[in-house]
Formats: C-alpha cells, sequence, structure tokens
DNA sequence: TTGTAGGCGTTATCAA
DNA sequence: TTGATAACGCCTACAA
C-alpha cells in the first residue's frame, strides 16, 4: 500500500507531474538534463515505480496476454506456456494465467476475470470442451484470441497437423511388419485425440488392417496404465495387438508399466509410442519413441500471431507447427539402447 | 478496445452510474427492485464488464499475486503454481506469473512488472539466487513477500524440512544395509540441494559411513544420467556407490537410465531414490522411491499464509509443510513390482 | 523545455 | 433509494 505516486516525486523534485512522467515513462519528449537528472535522483531515492492500472488505464491499453488452460501442471501445457512466455516478456507482455481443470463452471468464471482485467489478447490451450466460444461472443470481448491445438476455422489457431501425426506413427508401426494396432485415447472430446484417432485409422485402412481397438485413459499414466491393461490381459496372442499408440506421453509410460506388470517385453511382445516428446520420454528404459510436437514453438508462434495483428494484420490465419516422429526404442526400430 | 463503459450503461439505462456501479460490483447497497431489473438487463444485453483497472485503482487494491518461480515448464514449480493457483481462484485472487530461467536481469525485469502492477502479495519460488531480496527493499515494495522453498529468517516461508528429508532418506538406505552412498545434487546455490545433501552427510557420519561423494545434475534428466555415469563408471565394483540419492525425480530417472545403459541393475547393483514424488515417478519400472513434498500443498499454504496476513496477522511465520518418503521398487526395499 | 488541466473507468462520500 | 461529484494515479494535448 501507500506506494511512492507521481505527485510526491514531482513535489519532491520541484517539477511538475508532467515531467516526471516523460522521465518515467521513458517517453522521448525532451526534457533539459539538469531537470532530468534530479527527478532520475528522486525516483531512484523514493523508490517511484509508477502504478500499471493507472498507466493501462490512461493508455487505454494492457500489456497483459491471458492464457487459459486445463491445467498448468501438465507439462505439455505448462510447455507451451512458456513459450508464450519469453515471447511475451520479450515483447514487454505480462502473462496472466488460469487453469480451468477441465470443469465449465471454473472456466467460466477465470475467463470472466481475464476480460476484466482487459487482457490484450487471450489464448486458449487444449481441445477441451469446457471452454466453448461462438465468434459473435468473441468479439464482444473485444480482445484477439488465439486458439493452440483446437480446431476451430472461426479463430486464428496454431497447431500441430494432429491426423497427420497419427497416420505418420501409424505408419511407422506398420512398415515394421505390424499387423494389429490399438490406440490409447485422452479424454472424451479432446481435439487432439480425435484428429491423432482419425490418422491412425486412416493409416490402418489404407494398409488393409482392421480398425484397431480404442481404449480410453484420460492423458495421465494411471489411464494409460489401465487401458493399457485392458487391451494386453485378457487376450490370447493371437488376438492381443502388438503396437500401442497412446494419444500422449503420459499414458504411454503408464502402458509401459503395465506391460512390464504383465510380464510382457517392450518393444518385443508389445511395441509401444506416445506424442508430445516430454523431456523425461528419452529417459525411461526401453526409451519411448514419440512425436515432438515442438510445444514452446506452438506458445512462441501463438504469441507471434497476436504481435502481428496488432501491427494492423488482420486475416484469420491457421499457423501449422511441424512435428517430427522420434524413432527411440519402444517401437522396436532400433535393438540396442542409444545413449543420449 | 472500445468495450462497454459504465457510463454507456448508465445512459441507457436512464440511471446514474452510482447506480450501475452498486449493481455491477455485487454491493450491498439498497437499489429498488424496479430499478435493478431494468439495469442487469441492460448490462447483459450490453455485455458491460467492469474494467478491473479503474476498479482497483479506485479500491487501491488489486486482487492480484505475484509468482517468481526459476522455470513454470518444470514440474515441481508447475505443481506448486498450481496450489496457488487453486487457493487464489477460490479466494477471488489472480495469479500472475514470471519465469526467471534463472537469469539475474530476467528475474529483475520480471520483478519490477510484478511490482507496477501493484500485486497484493508476491510468491517466490526456488533457492536459487538469482534473485536476492533484503527486508529493507522489500518493505519498500509494500507488498507481502512470502518464499517458498527458500531459508529466510526475514520472511514468511513455506518450505519442508529440507534436512531432514535428504536424513530420512540416507537413513532409509543405512537401514538397508548400504556403507557407500553417493549424492546427486541441483544446481549450485540450491537451498533444497544444500539441506538435502546436509540431511545425507548428518545420516551417514552417524551411521559411521564414509563422505558421500557428489556430483551435479543441474536438476535435469540429462544432468542425472551424466552425474550418474561419473559415479558409476570407472569404477571397481569395491569402491562404486551401491545407493544413489538424488535431488530430484527428473535427476532420479536419469540416473536409472544411466545404471540400465551401463548394465548395472536396479535396485540389485545400485539402489536409487529421488525426491519431489512426480506423478511419473511411480510408473517408470523399476517404480521410483522418493520424497513427496506435497508440492501443491505448499502452494496452498502460501497463499493461505498471505489471506491471513491481510486479516490483519502480522508476525512472520514460518510453516514447515511435512514430507514423507515414498517406498517403492528403486530403493530395494521390495522384491516384486506393485500394480499401482 | 516546462506546466496546466482534462480524461481514462470505477468507487465512494455526501446530498437530495 | 438515487444522483452528483471528487478522488484513484497516470498520460497527453495544449499553453506558456
Amino acid at each position: 500500500m501507500a506506494a511512492v505516486t507521481i505527485r510526491e516525486v514531482a513535489e519532491a523534485a520541484g517539477v511538475s507531474v508532467a515531467t516526471v512522467s516523460r522521465i518515467a515513462s521513458g517517453s522521448d519528449y525532451p526534457v533539459g538534463a539538469r531537470t532530468r537528472e534530479r527527478v532520475e535522483a528522486v525516483i531512484e531515492a523514493l523508490g517511484y515505480r509508477p502504478n500499471q492500472s493507472a498507466t493501462d488505464l490512461s493508455r487505454r491499453d494492457t500489456h497483459l496476454v491471458g492464457v487459459l488452460a486445463p491445467d498448468m501442471a501438465n507439462q505439455y501445457y505448462a510447455e507451451v506456456t512458456r513459450g508464450i512466455e519469453d515471447a511475451a516478456h520479450e515483447a514487454g507482455y505480462q502473462v496472466l494465467f488460469s487453469s480451468t481443470d477441465r470443469r465449465k463452471t471454473r472456466a467460466e468464471t477465470a475467463l470472466e476475470a481475464l476480460l476484466r482485467r482487459r487482457v490484450a489478447a487471450l489464448i486458449i490451450l487444449g481441445g477441451g470442451d469446457e471452454v466453448r466460444l461462438t465468434r459473435k461472443q468473441v468479439a464482444s470481448y473485444g480482445t484477439e484470441v488465439v486458439l493452440i491445438g483446437r480446431a476451430g476455422e472461426d479463430f486464428p489457431t496454431v497447431t500441430t497437423d494432429g491426423e497427420q501425426a497419427g497416420q505418420v506413427m501409424a505408419q511407422h508401426f506398420i512398415d515394421l511388419g505390424h499387423r494389429h494396432l490399438a490406440f490409447i485415447a485422452g479424454s472424451r472430446g479432446s481435439t487432439a485425440t480425435r484428429l491423432r484417432l482419425s490418422g491412425v485409422r486412416r493409416a490402418a485402412r489404407a494398409g488393409g488392417l482392421t480398425a484397431p481397438p480404442v481404449s480410453r485413459g484420460g492423458y495421465t499414466e494411471q489411464g494409460g496404465y489401465r487401458a493399457a491393461r485392458d487391451l494386453l490381459a485378457n487376450t490370447t496372442a493371437r488376438e492381443r495387438p502388438t503396437a500401442l499408440i497412446a494419444a500422449n506421453d503420459r499414458m504411454a509410460i503408464g502402458a509401459m508399466a503395465a506391460a512390464h506388470d504383465l510380464g510382457l517385453s517392450v518393444p518385443d511382445d508389445v511395441a509401444l509410442a506416445g506424442f508430445d516428446d516430454t523431456p523425461i520420454s528419452a529417459y525411461v528404459r526401453p526409451a519411448l519413441t514419440t512425436y515432438s510436437l515442438r510445444s514452446a514453438q506452438l506458445g512462441a508462434e501463438a504469441m507471434q500471431m497476436i504481435l502481428d495483428r496488432e501491427e494492423g494484420e488482420t486475416s484469420i490465419r491457421h499457423r501449422t507447427v511441424d512435428g517430427d516422429i522420434v524413432v527411440r526404442e519402444s517401437c522396436g526400430a532400433h535393438r540396442r539402447a542409444t545413449t543420449p
């Protein structure tokens, strides 16, 4: 409380508030050298720091970007957010973050709070259905909105080509000779899951395989563990899938544990892969084959898009950030461990 | 831009701004039923949303809490932040966070920006030395400051007893019959590392072991991998440590990979443990023995402390959140895999 | 080069 | 129960 105001500085320095403002805000408005020196000394001495609320109000512009994500503690969202934050910091923006916890009510109050702050831009992560937006609604927000990892023709988006990712991964297994694939899905209604699965199915169809069975794992290790157990246990070796594709790394690692606990060897008895290229995936053994989404870059691109629009760019753009399959041990393509 | 203002609502509803304010801000000031109804309809129709900067300015109080952490993409900090965020959301606060990336300059600009926003409270995570605070300095901030995971008699802190944690972990291995421990440290200057190591040393001394060798791993999987390799390779079986204690789970998992790649079995040739109880640690195989820090609760406690002080509580408090050893497979205490 | 004063959108005090 | 109006702290024409 009771922070130093511009008026106090002005009085102490014996100048007007206008002069102090010009100096403190780093404006290029001309100020006498002697005056400047004196004022700067006072600012320093008093520890004056402009009140951002006042500045924003006066300038009609907050340098704030709001980020809405399902769960900040999730590695993927955390990385995307880091990407946003780095780019934001660079451009002089700050990040206001809210987790929705995948709950509709919480998503709504969080969104409301963000809008009251008059965030200059809003970045929405994840394809969940806890936040639903219509073009019209958003128009009334008066804020740039960018979607990451979610389809939405009406808004600017940054995504990886999820369908292609699924397709590439399935094809990789088919090329390795697999005929029985299975898919471990994330949560219901997730865009990422839907697209990846669609890609997997397409590859399977093209390769003449039967449609891969699907089990749901909610994007967690535990869910992946259970889904894999369902897929692998109580089946004869004949009908058991020989390759599991999980919609993210966390579930893939859970699946790996399940296979291990069932006495099945990875990749010999079951091959395995995930998505995200989480840092840890290179360090489990066998090392996890995965699909790199360049999470941080997704965030950086979104921020860049926002900056571009502020510059006058007006079209709705859809950026696609390239992903890449990262072949390690769990798919069985290599036979020996590689040292990172 | 051009968001609806209170004045526009007032005009449209044919009342004064004062009336609109009383309704929109949820004040309990009496307002006629008919008027209220009419105004609420206009608010709804126009999509009016109070400008928070203006509200804050007028009320001299932002409901913002700032969080400064080394790296939000790090699981531990992400979880603590989730804890803060949940408690904050509950209490009607929003969180503004910044990663310092462990760089001094970035920490400074981020801190400055947070202060300009007049955050009602500032929570600083991690024991790194990129942010150094003196009591006097902070007094001039005019903001509550709470430290998490960092010693600092001068400020309110929330910590786990790091020394005890290290001591407990080392004692666990000693009880299991180990005589040659080794420690994988995090980054230089880290409080967590210092305390845990100190606890490990104390237990070793008390148990009559020689001082454990230390290798540094920077808190990453890769660092842990390298540190473990240095500790385990090029040593005869006689002098090789039989148990590795890593200062966090990420390094422990890196160490596990290193052991595997060196053809050493965990826990039979080398036992292993980490700290943090990261979600993944239950799902690597062998499952990782670790020390649970209750990260989210650390954040929640910090937020609670802030709320208490706003209520008039004035003393500098030091909360210690209990931690617990989580015994799984990597330490060798169990012989068979347990299914989670 | 410096200062005066109006405005940014709300809240809150005081009258009516 | 309602309405003017003075803050809140800063920026920025416009004057001097």
